[in-house]
DNA sequence: CTGTTAGCGCTTTCAA
DNA sequence: TTGAAAGCGCTAACAG
């Protein structure tokens, strides 16, 4: 049924090597015997078959994608930017959700290995032992995105967690909040350590106490973001600002606000992170801070192609992209 | 550096075929060889070459999934259902974005061929006739999501989209309503052509002209949905209610009706349609058509799945899965 | 039950 | 410049 080369060969009179030199131009051939075999493969319609040469060759075209889970915008977002940016290199991606389990994330390592990927964005919480260990012992070109490998052994590409979580503090405190409380996730991951830094840094440099009562570790989603804003809504010395994790958080807790009487952001100011979509759209629009997500997907893409590319030669790469506090009308000046 | 069966069967004292066959199970191996193997296999870390294995066997444990896109929360949450349910079954999802595109539908659907992917899920606006063929052609597994093949060759799963905005309209309709924008897609896509229908059957059965200057198309983005709001909402014969094609055309939409001075629901009604998860916690919570997202990634998955394993024998299906009209703030009775 | 062998469709020496 | 032939790592007859 299906087209090899071995049948183009034959019509055009020549050997499968010659048919696969002028497929990959890989070696000289004379104008008419190239041409001649050009016209075969449009007449027989032939697609070279992708996985016999990924068995010589060892590279498949295809591009391991890792990520949490893909209900939250940001993720999506990322996603599209990095198929969008392998597309044109004629790159496919594989989505592996992981959903935040070391085990998923191992097997599905180990089954892209399998298929010759030839690369693997791994947007993960934290990167375990295992994983370093996966990546030193296989020599598969990989970008971490969403934390910074400090040893520098491989690339990675994030925005400065610490520094954006101190600057939206910095701007609550700016407008007057005095307790603020903090809607992160796990301790655990990197990321939350990083953005939980910088925001009691921020409260330290102004005077104010850390207060552990005001930390409500949760996941990323709109309905852990609903349940801690209910729990926190309903005590006595409620803050005067909420700084979620994301904007997926921030759209449960400013529903959990309007449940419990509060208003936003007379009551109380509820600031963002992601600056998804939606947040500019939302009522009030999201005080936010802004990650350039749809970039950091591109310029991940990027260095991971540049790494494909490079092979041995290349030296990893350790980018930070700009983030930015979008001010829009979630947050305002504390009313006395 | 890579093991391959062949260090195996020479560390196990035993024949290639031999190791292949405890792998796969294929053929009888009496315990104490397939012990020993087994434990050889242990200590090299030994894992089989998928590619290598796909050559022969013409099968990849590969799925693709052909979207239009993942930045709609929709989407994603389609795509993940069906991750997830494959990931079960030891299949990897492709994920190809064709933007609408049928040039990149079908540069996908060749690729997707030569990597002999076992199956692929198709979400796509309209089945093309190009479509039709590469399918008849290449007898590759398929269901088409999100549009019903009125010829049952393929396999599709679906809500019904008529019935849907027939409930939909009838529901405003009954709240009063005689002027319903209907905030939809092109022409061109299937689903829209269903729903507008559904849509203009209502609208007669009670005896309300269709008009013409209420049906914007769009696309199924936030931002088109705030510029026809803002388009709409600036004229003099203003409707009492818009019915959207999306949840984000609905978020769009309430935006452009605050940013016009108009109050949702008092001043106008807003229909959405999917039931995002963000519907149920904006607020006002959407007065949405839910639809079984989740719950239609998982069938395809499962149909697909039938499909592969019981290859000429399997006779197509058309799945039709249930809406519901989801009452909730944005709409309300019309005030005179 | 186990081993030998012939490919799957393609790339790439090595000769010619 | 071109062709013959040797694999890539694995599965599946076919023998034994």
């Amino acid at each position: 049924m299906d087209i090899t080369i071995k049948d183009v060969a034959l019509k055009a009179n020549v050997s499968i090597a010659t048919v696969s030199r002028v497929l990959n131009q890989s070696k000289p051939v004379s104008k008419a015997v190239r041409e001649r075999v050009l016209k075969v493969v449009g007449e027989l319609n032939f697609n070279p078959n992708s996985v016999a040469r990924s068995l010589i060759m060892k590279e498949s075209k295809l591009i391991g994608v890792l990520i949490p889970g893909i209900e939250n915008t940001y993720i999506s977002i990322f996603v599209q930017a990095i198929e969008e940016e392998f597309f044109k290199h004629n790159y496919t991606t594989l989505l592996c959700n992981t959903k935040r389990d070391t085990d998923i994330e191992l097997h599905y390592l180990k089954l892209l290995r399998e298929k010759y990927v030839d690369g693997v964005v791994l947007l993960t919480s934290a990167p375990k032992p295992k994983h370093i260990e996966f990546f030193e012992n296989n020599a598969v070109p990989v970008v971490f995105a969403s934390h910074t490998d400090k040893q520098r052994r491989f690339s990675s590409i994030n925005i400065d967690d610490y520094k954006a979580a101190y600057d939206a503090t910095r701007y609550l405190i700016q407008l007057g909040h005095r307790r603020i409380a903090f809607f992160g996730g796990p301790r655990m991951y990197v990321q939350v350590i990083r953005r939980l830094e910088g925001y009691k840094q921020a409260l330290t440099d102004h005077g104010i106490e850390y207060d552990e009562k005001l930390y409500y570790p949760l996941d990323y989603t709109i309905e852990s973001g609903y349940e801690s804003g209910m729990k926190l809504f309903r005590q006595n010395d409620k803050p005067t600002a909420v700084f979620c994790i994301s904007d997926m958080v921030a759209i449960g807790a400013i529903r959990a606000a309007d449940d419990s009487g509060l208003r936003v952001p007379e009551d109380i100011s509820v600031m963002g992170f992601d600056d998804i979509p939606i947040a500019k759209s939302y009522l009030p629009g999201f005080t936010t801070v802004r990650q350039p997500v749809y970039e950091l997907g591109v310029q991940a893409a990027q260095m991971l192609l540049k790494q494909i590319r490079q092979k041995e030669d290349y030296a990893p790469e350790a980018k930070i992209l700009p983030h930015e506090i979008i001010i829009r009308g979630s947050c305002i000046k504390v009313s006395l």
